[in-house]
RNA sequence: GGGCUUGUAGAUCAGUUGGAAGAUCGUCGCCUUUGCAAGGCGAAGGCCCUGGGUUCGAAUCCCAGCAAGUCCA
């Protein structure tokens, strides 16, 4: 079936032939007729290595430059880059692709494309081949895919998949390729459910381009099966192109790696930094690393068997061992992949992201730390920051990076000095360790060192490096972070909670929403449209159903004579969903009924303060803490509101106030708070992805909000002006996530009452302290070092009086068997006391007392002298069996014990259990 | 979003089965020394993160919160 797709005019047109390659079987078109091979790895080696495909070599930005010039005279619109962290899109973090950029709502046909057909030169990040960059010489964890796009819907054919060749083909052609190396390999292509066939160009034995068309979406219904999925066409067809700017840059230059070829300054200059003579002039050397990248490029080395695999084969090649290989390309790789991983950094937090333990930031911290440990190893002993800059130098077509130059700097030195202490930190938890198993004479296990990794981010060489400073080996196996990854539980899929009358909401026509228009109206009638038990659909609507982090209006519905309560507003599919208290027994709806509706006013407004405030407070934070601020979620409720942001740092008290202070100024300048439906591509273009901070809202058309100098993309109910909003007052900051701050507040008349409240809680302190509350701070600290100086007299005092005691009560001591047996009540004595005085009677050492006291019932404290302890005396013992008596339980040491128990009354009884106990003990009948 | 770890003296950390809050470094005082480095003797310094609970008794066990660290999606 899917073969027919690739039976193209153009290719016949243009005197290509169809092959089946003699080695993987599959089909290609060429228009050499001697060819057999599909022209990809593994099939064909690089061939472009030392031996450039194009007539000219360029850089990184010439080559961008070209490509882009040359689309755009052939009829597309050159396009912005988007940023590497998909602001506006909920499920991927990342910027994985060109066509990303357009995904979910352009290639689904619900928004209009900005520009089409288009081009643009998308950075993008993948992570997921990690550990094959710096060694493969052709993995980058940052790239520029290079596109051209078409959407084509039914009758509004912009081109398809003759003219995306014609294109493709002329591009290679006008850059001198030679048209016989040229190949073109059927490749069907599916992913994030769609799919379509495709083509990818080859060129040197290298694919440089991916020609993706996109027709399919998967469907239960469809026909077609790819890959034991079935898909059906699709209404839209898409023209999803990616032309790899680095390896285009690679071909053209044919040095040995692709980190030669795009950033050979920055590579030599950290290659100088290492020691590394890295001159790619001396032919031996070059020769190493272009074989290297040969058979890299016929293979995965991301695993250890694969990389020792490739070293034996590129070793034999150049007549040297395994070994000697090893040495030489191992610091290179690791420059490699420094060099790699910090033009990765460059874009992730020049783009915004903040290093953290979840979420994107998490990714940042990844490659970070991958980052510093691979500069540690190489000795590289330069501020992260340092190398930074010279990708942000070398990059002069992202003027914005330089912008962020200081922020940039600021979070790296932060992110090392926080990665250095937790280094510190994990090395002296091994030295720790190591110790205990050294006495043992064992290894360190390996759930030490999972353990190491998994809860303190300790990497296991540096576990095993530490352990091997003190002489202890390290179990480590090679498929560690596997074993590390078994150890964890699957997380269990979380179902999600499905309104119970979707289906049936779902044919209902979308609810006018008249509280946009009417922001200030609260009463209206309507018409029901239907019952669902206990839930109403009317054909318009002023309640607002709970968004944005904004909770669902409340109110009444009448309807005859009954007043039904409305507990709850959502909206299912542009459908609004009224929810009554109680069943639908009680009160009598039919569809067609007319009722009157009343929205609960003092809510909607607490509601929109709160939600006005956010945005006043997001600007506000923007400006004390720096752009880099994003807001990552807000709640609004009646009495508070809550805004987390990014942020690389705690908030201080100081910042705080600065925000609250600039909030207030913003309400009392009473700016207009206006609200603007506009096409969801020019939006985008004026204000940029900032508008998604609050969520990514569906549809071709958004509701632009802006308050003061923040604009987003807003649903809410807001304040029609700033000064109605009303006081804002900082109530706290909570650190959520690393990375992540809360700022709570509080607007309107909840900020006053907030205020009332603090001011009651100091108004309290300062009363039961008996002092104005401006001398609350000074007296607190005076009685809190009273209070501690009190406490070390008391204990003095108790010191002192036992010693006292003791003279009084060692005249009284009864002989047992030769031991001095001090056996007496303590009146009021508390447990810490009792333990002084037995402590200092036994310091005789023919001692034993046996102590108690009816303070908060019974305490009992027995004590045994060494002698005593020789002679078979035990405090345990004894104070168990005298607590029992008391009904409490004790033990302790031999000798000394604690204990006590609920029956004052008992205590003489006890004692002499005690007495006995001891004669006992002391085997004297 | 899920998992794991940790909050004890100024710092770094011990603290057994629940039963007398410790070590090392640092600080201070005295001694030794021509001086420095160091050594000797001694002292000060603890809401054992907060709030509940279990218990005769909690730094220790349980619950909640706050703070910090870390792995993964």
């Amino acid at each position: 079936m899917l073969e027919d797709e690739y039976q193209l005019d153009f290719f016949y047109e243009n005197g290509f032939i169809r092959k089946q390659c003699s080695k993987c079987g599959k089909f290609f078109w060429t228009r050499d007729v001697d060819r057999s091979t599909c022209g990809d790895a593994p099939c064909d080696p690089y061939s472009f290595i030392g031996d450039p495909v194009f007539k000219k070599n360029y850089d990184l930005s010439e080559m961008r430059e070209y490509y882009l010039k040359f689309f755009e005279d052939r009829g597309h619109t050159r396009l912005e880059r988007y940023p590497v962290v998909a602001r506006w899109r909920d499920d991927i973090y990342l910027t994985i692709a060109s066509i990303a950029d357009f995904q979910p709502f352009v290639t689904s046909g619900q928004v209009r494309p900005p520009a089409n057909p288009l081009t643009i030169s998308q950075p993008c990040i993948r992570l997921s081949d990690l550990d094959a960059v710096g060694r493969s010489g052709r993995h980058l964890t940052t790239f520029e895919m290079m596109a051209h796009h078409a959407f084509n819907k039914e009758n509004e054919e912009v081109y398809w998949k003759d003219h995306t060749m014609e294109l493709c083909d002329e591009l290679f052609n006008s850059l001198g390729a030679d048209p016989l190396a040229v190949t073109y390999k059927e490749e069907p292509w599916a992913g994030g459910g769609n799919a379509g066939p495709c083509v990818e160009a080859l060129i040197g034995g290298l694919e440089v381009a991916t020609l993706v068309f996109m027709d399919l979406e998967q469907s239960g219904q469809g026909n077609i099966l790819i890959k034991g999925d079935q898909y059906r066409k699709m209404d839209n067809y898409i023209v999803d192109t990616g032309y790899g700017l680095e390896r285009f840059v690679w071909a053209s230059k044919g040095s040995p790696t692709i980190y030669d070829a795009v950033f050979p300054n920055i590579v030599n200059e950290l290659m100088g930094l290492a020691g590394i003579e890295h001159e790619l002039d001396n032919s031996e050397y070059a020769n190493i690393l272009a074989q290297n990248a040969r058979f890299a490029g016929l293979m995965d080395v991301s695993e250890k068997a694969n990389l020792f695999q490739l070293r034996k084969q590129v070793a034999s090649s150049i007549g040297t061992t395994v070994d000697k290989l090893s040495t030489i390309m191992e610091p290179v790789e690791n420059v490699y992949a420094i060099t790699d991983h910090t033009r990765c950094l460059t874009f992730m937090l020049a783009d915004g992201i903040i290093p953290s333990n979840v979420k994107e930031g998490y990714l940042a911290r990844l490659v970070l730390r991958r980052t510093l440990r691979k500069m540690n190893e190489m000795d590289i002993r330069i501020p992260l920051s340092e190398i930074v800059e010279m990708h942000i130098d070398n990059l002069p077509e992202y003027p914005e990076f330089g912008e962020k130059l200081d922020v940039i700097r600021d979070i790296l030195e932060h992110e090392e000095k926080k990665f250095a202490d937790t280094l510190e930190r994990g090395r002296r938890m091994i030295r720790k360790s190591a110790k205990h198993y050294k006495s043992a004479g064992e290894k360190i296990p390996l759930s030490t060192v999972i353990e190491m990794y998994d809860s303190h981010g300790i990497p296991p060489e540096v576990s095993k490096e530490a352990a091997a400073e003190m002489g202890v080996e390290t179990e480590l196996p090679d498929n560690f972070y596997s074993l590390v990854a078994e150890g964890h539980s699957r997380a269990e899929a979380k179902v999600e909670k499905v309104f119970p009358y979707a289906d049936k909401v779902d044919k209902l026509p979308k609810t006018k929403r008249l509280f946009y228009d009417e922001p200030a109206r609260m009463e209206f009638e309507a018409v029901v449209l239907d019952v669902f038990d206990n839930h109403l659909v009317l054909e318009s609507t002023l309640f607002y159903p709970e968004g944005g982090g904004q909770p669902a209006d409340h109110g009444t519905i009448t309807v005859y004579d009954d007043v039904l309560n409305v507990v709850d507003v959502q909206i299912v599919n542009g459908v609004v969903v009224h929810t009554i208290n109680g069943t639908e027994d009680e009160f009598h709806l039919r569809k067609g009924d007319l009722v009157i509706a009343k929205v609960d006013e003092e809510r909607r407004m607490a509601h929109a303060c709160h939600h006005t405030a956010t945005h006043i407070v997001n600007d506000a934070a923007r400006k004390v803490l720096g752009d880099h601020v994003w807001q990552t979620g807000a709640q609004k409720t009646v009495e508070r509101a809550r805004l987390d942001i990014s942020h690389y740092k705690r908030i201080t008290q100081d910042e705080l106030n600065q925000i609250e202070l600039i909030a207030n100024r913003t309400v009392m300048e009473n700016q207009r708070v206006t609200a603007e439906w506009m096409d969801r591509v020019d939006a985008e273009k004026k204000y940029g992805f900032k508008l998604y901070q609050g969520g990514v809202p569906p549809g071709n058309r958004i509701r632009v909000l802006k308050v003061a100098d923040d604009v987003e993309a807003c649903g809410g109910t807001h304040c029609t002006s700033t000064g109605i909003v009303g006081p804002i007052k900082m109530l706290k900051t909570e650190r959520i996530q690393d990375g992540v701050e809360r700022i709570e507040y509080a607007a309107g008349l909840a900020a006053v009452r907030a205020t009332q409240k603090l001011q009651s809680y100091l108004d309290q302190s300062a009363e039961a302290l008996r002092v104005l509350p401006e001398h609350l701070p000074s007296t607190i600290e005076r009685f809190f070092g009273e209070w501690k100086d009190f406490k070390k007299e008391n204990e003095k005092l108790k010191d002192e009086l036992a010693h006292v005691r003791v003279a009084g009560m060692i005249n009284d001591a009864i002989d047992i068997g030769g031991i001095r047996v001090i056996a007496s009540l303590v009146p009021n004595a508390d447990a810490e006391e009792l333990v002084k005085i037995a402590g200092e009677l036994t310091r005789e050492k023919d001692v034993v007392s046996i102590l108690v006291s009816d303070a908060e019932g019974v305490k009992i404290v027995a004590a045994a002298g060494n002698d005593a302890l020789i002679a078979g005396a035990n405090a345990g013992s004894i104070v168990r069996e005298m607590s029992k008596v008391v009904g409490g339980g004790g033990g302790g040491r031999p000798n000394m014990a604690r204990g006590g128990g609920v029956d004052p009354l008992k205590v003489n009884d006890s004692l002499e259990c005690g007495v006995a106990l001891l004669k006992e003990q002391l085997k004297v009948a």
